[in-house]
DNA sequence: GAACCGTGGCG
DNA sequence: TCGCCAAGGTT
């Protein structure tokens, strides 16, 4: 076993978060949608509306059933709305696939819209129990920081997949683990910004420390502005089109006020492109 | 592999 | 104020 493992499983069972999808019985459905929740959303804003989610849609079928803008409409301000068209798309697959019920095995997982090699595993492992390697942000700055004493990691590789597995126990139950409380650790002490090495359960065996903390070259390129930007064109349509639903909106009135029309239209092309807005005849409205 | 895709909180 | 960051995935 890793020299990481036992002293992970000892600080999870002492400090993990009491967060809504570990409560025992909380099912895969449940799983899978908080997974897809927090694709790139922070934890608290995630944890009512998934809450009012499973609420409306207790199962994989009832959301399947559901038209697509409603799940749009339901996604509210989580940021990436294209995650509530590829979940709903993912429902209507595991009712027709899987009789309704979330998969277990992970190339069926990964089958599925809007699922890769990190929610696939994670699927696998929390739903369900079984042995693979999960590999997030988190884990994949905890691991550079331990294992390899650089400040931040790399841009994602299927080699983090390998590195995670080379610190996992055989034993099932503790793999999975091991794998929530790499997550847990970077989310909560060895985080990007201002780590708490003082709180630190891999202290004494991290590389990053015994070196000194030296600063890595940070390859991460900058994320783009988002003010004036096409993003900001396309979230701006879609909030308007989310607060009239489910009725439609006038194409012409639908941010008028825009000030470039060029890029107004732009990102209602590029939203229809995407599933995410219909256009019939002169009026526009979520996906039905 | 790079570019693209929302939204809000925090230092 | 502004840049960084957040349980990624698709093209």
């Amino acid at each position: 076993m890793s020299a990481l493992a036992p002293p992970l499983i000892a600080w999870y069972r002492e400090n993990a978060r009491d967060l809504p999808w570990r409560r025992d019985g909380f099912g895969a459905w449940g799983i899978l949608v908080s997974e897809f929740m927090l694709q790139q959303t922070p934890v608290a804003r995630v944890i009512p509306h998934l809450e009012a989610w499973l609420s409306r849609w207790p199962d994989a079928a009832a959301l399947a059933a559901a038209a697509p803008g409603d799940a749009v409409a339901q996604w509210a301000n989580l940021g990436y709305p294209r995650r509530a068209l590829w979940l709903h798309r993912a429902a209507v697959q595991v009712r027709d696939r899987h009789d309704g019920v979330v998969p277990r095995d992970v190339d069926a997982l990964l089958a599925l819209s809007g699922i890769g090699d990190y929610t696939a595993r994670a699927v696998a492992v929390f739903a369900y129990g079984d042995r693979h390697p999960v590999v997030d942000t988190n884990t994949r700055r905890v691991l550079a920081r331990v294992l390899e004493g650089r400040a931040q990691p790399g841009p994602p590789a299927k080699e983090d997949l390998v590195r995670m597995e080379g610190v996992l126990p055989e034993d099932r139950a503790d793999a999975a683990i091991v794998n929530a409380a790499a997550m847990e650790l970077g989310a909560t002490v060895c985080t990007a910004r201002s780590p708490r090495c003082d709180a630190c359960p891999l202290a004494e065996i991290c590389r990053w420390r015994a070196e000194g903390f030296p600063a890595s070259p940070d390859l991460r390129r900058r994320q783009a502005r988002y003010e004036g930007s096409d993003r900001h064109a396309r979230g701006a349509v879609l909030g308007i089109l989310r607060g009239a639903a489910p009725d439609d909106v006038d194409l012409a009135a639908l941010l008028a006020e825009w000030p470039d029309a060029r890029q107004r239209d732009r990102a209602i092309d590029s939203l229809v492109a995407d599933g995410l807005v219909e256009v019939v005849a002169d009026r526009a409205r979520l996906p039905r």
